[in-house]
DNA sequence: AAATATTAAACACAATGTTGACATATGCAA
DNA sequence: TTGCATATGTCAACATTGTGTTTAATATTT
C-alpha cells in the first residue's frame, strides 16, 4: 500500500517519543530522513519515516550511539533492535527469576509505573492508568512496554486478587482498560500479506483476555499474523477456526488453575480435531497445573513471551 | 434511495460539529469542498459534502494539518483515519459534538451492510469486518450507526447462533471486532469534566458486553460519563464501583434468560446495596425473563436506546 | 423585523523553522 | 591524572506560517 499521505512533525513526535527538536536536529546532524517539504517550509514526514525514527529510537534506547545507527537502512535497524531485546531477556531470565512467579517484578525503572498504574486501578480511575500506561508505552518498545509492565502488573494484580486485597471490579476495569490498549497496539503491526497465521484464544472455562492478547501482540512482532478469537472458547470451535482460516499454529493462554481435568478434555479434543501437525503453544499462569495434560497434547509449553518468539521464529 | 436533497450551512454545522464559518473558511482557503449556491448565493451542501467534512475533522483531530489533509480524495482519509484511530495521545481542541437533536432517518439503508458483515463473520475474516463497519460509521452519525448497524446486527447473530447456524467462533469474533469499534467511539465522545457517571456492567453470568457497550455510548452523546466496568460482575462489586465513583447511576444489560432466579438476587443485593434512590436502568434481551425482579428493584427497563437517553437526559 | 448568511479583512495565537549557543558525557592524547 | 576534541541532547531567540476566531458591512430568508 502506497503511503500518499504525509505527516506533520507534531504528528511524528507523539508517535515516535522523540521530541520535535531532536527530529531536527537527527535530520541536520545525521540524516536519519529526508521528509518533503510544504510550500511553506514545513516539514512532511511518510510513514516510512515515521517507522524508521521509531527503529532509531529503539536502536539508541538500547545503548547504541545515533550517529553510527543513523547509517543502517531499515532491515539492519530491525535486526539489531530484535537481538537487543533478546538479549535482555536472557539477562532477565538469568536474574531473579524466582519460580513463584510473581515476586515483585523486574528491578528496572517499570517499577514506579506499575505503581502508578496499580494506584489508579484501586482508585477505579480508569482515564488515570490508561494516562500512565499510554506514557510508558511512548518510551518503550511496544515488547518491553508488554514484558515489562503489563506482564507484571497483571501478575501483581492476580496476587492481590486472590488475597482479596483488591477489588474484582478493579481487575474488570484494568483488564479493559489495557485490552483496548493491547488491541490498539497489535492493530498497529505491520506484517506481510503472506504471514503465516496463528489462532490465538483461551480455552473453555478462561475468561481472562490479556495473556492471550499480549501472545497475539508476541506473535505479530514476529512476523506471524494472529486471529484472535477472545476467551473462553470451546475446543471444537477453536479447532474450527484453526481450519477454517487455515492457521499453522495456535496459541493458548491459560489464566488460572481451575478445572484441570476438563481442561485436560479439552485439549485433548483440540490435539484430535486439529490433527497430530499443528503446533499448539500455551503459557500463562495455568499451565503448572496442567502439566500431564499438555505433554499427552504434545503442547509447547512457554514460560514466557520471548521463549515463544523464539519458537515462533523457528517455525518459519 | 438517491439523495439530491440538499443542506444549508447550519445543518451541516450541527453534523459535523465543525462551526459554520469553520466550513466557511476551509472551502475559501483549501478548497474542500464546492457546494452549490441558491438563487440568493447561499451554499448547499450535499450528503458527500458532509460526509467528506467529517472525515476532515477526525481527521484534523488526529492531529493532521488541515491544509494537507485538504488535498486527499475521500479514500484516502478514510484510510488515514483508520490508521489514526488507533492513536493514544490525542488531546482533543474541538468544542463538543452535536447534541442529539432531530436526527433525520440514515440515507443509507443498513440493510446490505448487515448482510456484508454477516458474510465476514462467518468467514472468519475480521478485517473484512472491520472494513465493512468502519465504512459504515463513518457515512452515519454515532447513534444511527449503533442503532441501525449494531443493534440488527447482533440480535442477527444471536438468532442464528441459536439455531445452530451460526459457530461460536464467529460470534466471538464479531464480538471482539465490534467492541473495539465502540470503544473507541466511546473515547472520542468529549464530555464536561463534571459530567454526571453512570456505572456500566452486566451482571455475574451475563457474559455478553455489547449491550452494555452500546450503552455506555448512548449514555456518553447524553452528556453522561460512562465508567465501564465490562461483563459478568458481581452485585456487590457493582454496587461498590457505585460508591466509589461516586455515580449518579446504574446501567444494567441483560444479554440472555439464563438462570433468572440467581438474577434476582443479584439484583436485589445491587438494589440493597446501593440505596433506594440509585436509578437503576435495565436493558437488553434479557429482560423479558427478568420482569418481576426488575419490578421489585425499581429499574427503569429500557426497550430501546432511545428511550434509556431520554430518561438519562429527563435526569439531569 | 429578526434571524441567519456572505464576504473580506483583520486578529491572535500556536506550531514550525532556523540559527546559535550551551551542557554534558565520552574517549583520546598529552 | 589533566586537557581537549567530539558526540549528543537541550534550549533560547526570533522570523514565518498555519489556522481558529472575530468584526463589520451587506444581503437573504423567514
Amino acid at each position: 500500500m502506497e503511503t500518499l499521505c504525509t505527516h506533520p512533525i507534531r504528528y511524528v513526535a507523539d508517535h515516535t517519543g522523540l521530541k520535535p527538536y531532536l527530529i531536527r536536529t537527527w535530520e541536520e546532524r545525521y540524516g536519519v530522513v529526508r521528509p518533503h517539504r510544504t510550500s511553506g517550509n514545513r516539514r512532511l514526514y511518510s510513514d516510512d519515516d515515521i517507522r524508521r525514527l521509531k527503529l532509531l529510537k529503539q536502536a539508541v534506547d538500547c545503548g547504541h550511539n545515533i550517529s553510527t545507527v543513523a547509517e543502517l537502512d531499515d532491515k539492519e535497524l530491525i535486526a539489531l533492535v530484535k537481538r537487543a531485546a533478546q538479549d535482555r531477556s536472557r539477562q532477565a531470565r538469568q536474574g531473579p527469576s524466582e519460580p513463584s512467579g510473581s515476586q515483585p517484578p523486574s528491578p528496572t525503572s517499570a517499577w514506579p509505573t506499575i505503581e502508578r498504574a496499580l494506584n489508579s486501578i484501586v482508585q477505579l480511575d480508569a482515564p488515570a492508568l490508561e494516562t500512565v500506561l499510554s506514557e510508558a508505552a511512548v518510551d518503550l518498545p511496544r515488547q518491553t512496554f508488554v514484558v515489562d509492565i503489563v506482564v507484571p502488573l497483571f501478575a501483581r494484580i492476580g496476587d492481590l486478587w486472590r488475597t482479596g486485597k483488591l477489588k474484582t471490579v478493579s481487575e474488570h476495569m484494568a483488564s479493559v482498560t489495557v485490552r483496548s490498549i493491547l488491541w490498539d497496539m497489535l492493530r498497529t503491526v505491520e506484517n506481510a500479506q503472506d504471514a503465516p497465521r496463528i489462532v490465538v484464544a483461551t480455552p473453555a472455562g478462561h475468561r481472562h483476555e490479556i495473556g492471550a492478547l499480549t501472545s497475539a501482540l508476541a506473535a505479530a512482532e514476529s512476523g506471524w499474523t494472529p486471529l484472535y478469537f477472545g476467551p473462553n472458547l470451546p475446543s471444537d470451535e477453536i479447532a474450527y477456526a484453526v481450519k477454517k482460516c487455515n492457521a499453522r499454529a495456535l496459541s493458548l493462554s491459560l489464566c488460572h488453575s481451575l478445572n484441570a481435568s476438563r481442561l485436560s478434555v479439552e485439549l485433548g479434543k483440540i490435539r484430535r480435531a486439529a490433527g497430530s501437525d499443528l503446533p499448539i503453544f500455551v503459557g500463562g499462569p495455568g499451565v503448572a497445573a496442567a502439566g500431564a495434560a499438555l505433554e499427552r497434547i504434545a503442547a509447547m509449553v512457554c514460560d514466557d513471551l520471548q521463549t515463544f518468539r523464539d519458537r515462533l521464529e523457528m517455525l518459519t
